[in-house]
DNA sequence: CTGAAAGCGCTTACAG
DNA sequence: CTGAAAGCGCTTACAG
């Protein structure tokens, strides 16, 4: 029937498989609904001036046939792909994976698709070719890199005019940051711990040359410098004991050397939740109370803080507003000019004060035997 | 210069701005090496017969401008897009995260490249069809869906003939499925506990309808009749005290419910490690020590489960494992015609004895006041 | 090796 | 509204 009257048609073609249901593409559906391919086009992109009837008859035909254009065509004609490409440094991490949920779902609500990837080490390059394979508009960085490695990916980036922008890691040159505030972070830790009459300070895995680590000491010294204090003199760490792992059991080692020392201090901040929460088991196995003999701060403010007995202290990470702000950044940039100066944007921590920290104990001097 | 001794050409199209050294065609890119796009093609889909220098050609290009194929074009062109769409339930628990990565490196390693997509509540039909519109080869659930939206995608994809397969969530028909076996990780966890002469168990939020949750029950209770015991006379729930959180908090409550009953069990199995742990804090600060007076089971061996002291007894879902049969069944089939029957395959769990289960204390009866 | 041509599935003027 | 045509960036025979 669909045939008929077609003169000028050659041979006939091939015969099109008519029991294979299945919808491929525009003719297919075209001659599904008995329209022309033009007008299902112009209905499937939302033009003005079609008729009603018109359009229903499209849509039922898509309910029925379940009929998606096909993307690779469409942005082969030129359309936006409409998509970022995510690279994570990993997903072993809560705050990481947090901001990985948050920003496909912001960049969904903007009407922008993900490509989500993890770097494998030594692979990044595979990954944004990848990307500029998919003709991404854009590619965002979470997580810590080597340096090095995401300079020269960003670089490249840059070299292909797509915008790209990272989260977390701060000193990537030639492209847009949006980072915690680290520094302010730590400092109102330990304005917090500061203000519960604290003078001796243990500081748990925040030793080491990362730029994220180096920003939480500057926190503390320069608290401790604007209260008049000399950061040499109240703090104190004992990293070098252990091989280090940020985690539970490290935190646990490191409170258990504490407890050994002649002069313990009362008030403990950590690079991370997972290390002050294994501190506080080493605090309490050793038969000390928290916060009664000793207070303990964790940073991330992730849910197993709320695991301890009693909960712990953290700093939050901020995690919507970090997203929100890399999302506008970087909207903003696609299909403009770059511009000359990237932009480093940080985010203002929040302190969750729990009871993990308390007062300092008022027998701090006669425990200095 | 490029436009000399080309009569026919009219008017000239579009100079193309030279200064944009950004390549995006292969009729660019022939031109940047100076060979023809056939030629190029040719190399970069490494097909034989090409002289050595020709292709070194080509291959210096490509590092000086970085150019890729534009993947739309080629996958229009026919080829498999070699892509498949994972759909996430959440990512908000650590075993269903590690899955994700897990399953994407092993695509990766066998090629393919992944679409991952969280599903909104109630809009998981927009996922799919994004997925279809890029014409993935295969689709991936992993998570516990509403088990009508699921079936419902599933039988979607079945009629765009895409592969699918549901990992961890049992009993959506139609579809391919590889699950932990539950009833198997339960019943080790109470042969354990049997072994250690424990009598009387007590559940925690182990109670409910969903499929993961009878397994679980179901597997309690095999174990026990298999060694002459009758389920009701010696496990406990006091799941109907507390509004149900699954977390550490809703463990504690359990735990803290549980020491006040007069005939209190010596073992306690969880739905999960949040709520064990959660439920070793309960009975700790209630002076009852682990596992002298009570021992405590988790489930899913999350990294967490190192964090108590001591530390917690869990249930490793094998997540490698997992993945790989799930690789191995969907690549099988993609290009082949569908099988007449759904696979459904059971991953053998692993217990992880640590030492938040000991002995049965000696003085049991006694304690039954 | 080169070059011209067809075609993948779309969109977008253009003339009816 | 329809239909024919051009073109997006590729690959793949086909003839040189």
């Amino acid at each position: 029937m669909p045939n008929s009257g077609k003169p000028p048609k050659p041979p006939a073609p091939k015969p099109p498989t008519r029991n294979a249901r299945v919808i491929r593409s525009t003719a297919d559906f075209a001659r599904y609904v008995g329209l022309a391919r033009t007008t299902v086009s112009r209905v499937l992109n939302g033009h003005p001036g079609l008729k009603t009837q018109t359009v229903e008859r499209v849509q039922k035909a898509i309910e029925e046939t379940g009929f998606t254009p096909n993307a690779y065509a469409l942005h082969l004609k030129g359309k936006r792909t409409a998509t970022v490409g995510i690279c994570m440094e990993n997903l072993l991490t809560a705050p990481a994976v947090l901001k990985l949920a948050a920003l496909q779902r912001r960049l969904r609500e903007r009407s922008h698709a993900s490509l989500i990837e993890v770097l494998p080490p030594g692979g990044s390059r595979e990954v944004i070719r990848h990307f500029l394979s998919m003709r991404v508009d854009a590619v965002v960085f979470i997580g810590h890199f080597i340096e090095e490695e995401v300079s020269q990916r960003v670089h490249e980036l840059g070299t292909h005019d797509t915008p790209h922008l990272v989260i977390d890691q701060l000193g990537i040159p030639e492209t847009d940051t949006v980072a915690l505030d680290r520094v302010r972070g730590m400092r109102d830790v330990m304005a917090h711990l500061l203000d519960l009459g604290h003078t001796s300070f243990g500081l748990l895995a925040i030793n080491g040359l990362t730029r994220s680590v180096r920003d939480r000491l500057s926190g503390i010294e320069a608290e401790l410098q604007a209260r008049g204090m000399k950061p040499a003199d109240c703090t104190q760490s004992l990293d070098h004991l252990h091989v280090r792992d940020n985690d539970f059991k490290y935190g646990r080692a490191l409170a258990l050397s504490f407890v050994e020392e002649k002069h313990r201090p009362t008030a403990y901040v950590a690079l991370n939740d997972e290390v002050a929460i294994g501190a506080m088991h080493g605090f309490q196995a050793a038969g000390l109370r928290i916060p009664h003999d000793v207070s303990v701060a964790g940073f991330n403010n992730q849910e197993i803080c709320l695991m301890p007995t009693p909960m712990l202290t953290s700093v939050d990470q901020q995690v919507e507003q970090t997203v929100n702000t890399a999302v506008d950044l970087l909207l903003a940039q696609i299909g403009h000019p770059r511009k000359p100066h990237p932009l480093v944007h940080m985010i203002s921590p929040e302190l969750v004060a729990r009871d993990s920290t308390g007062p300092a104990p008022k027998s701090v001097l006669g425990l200095k035997r």
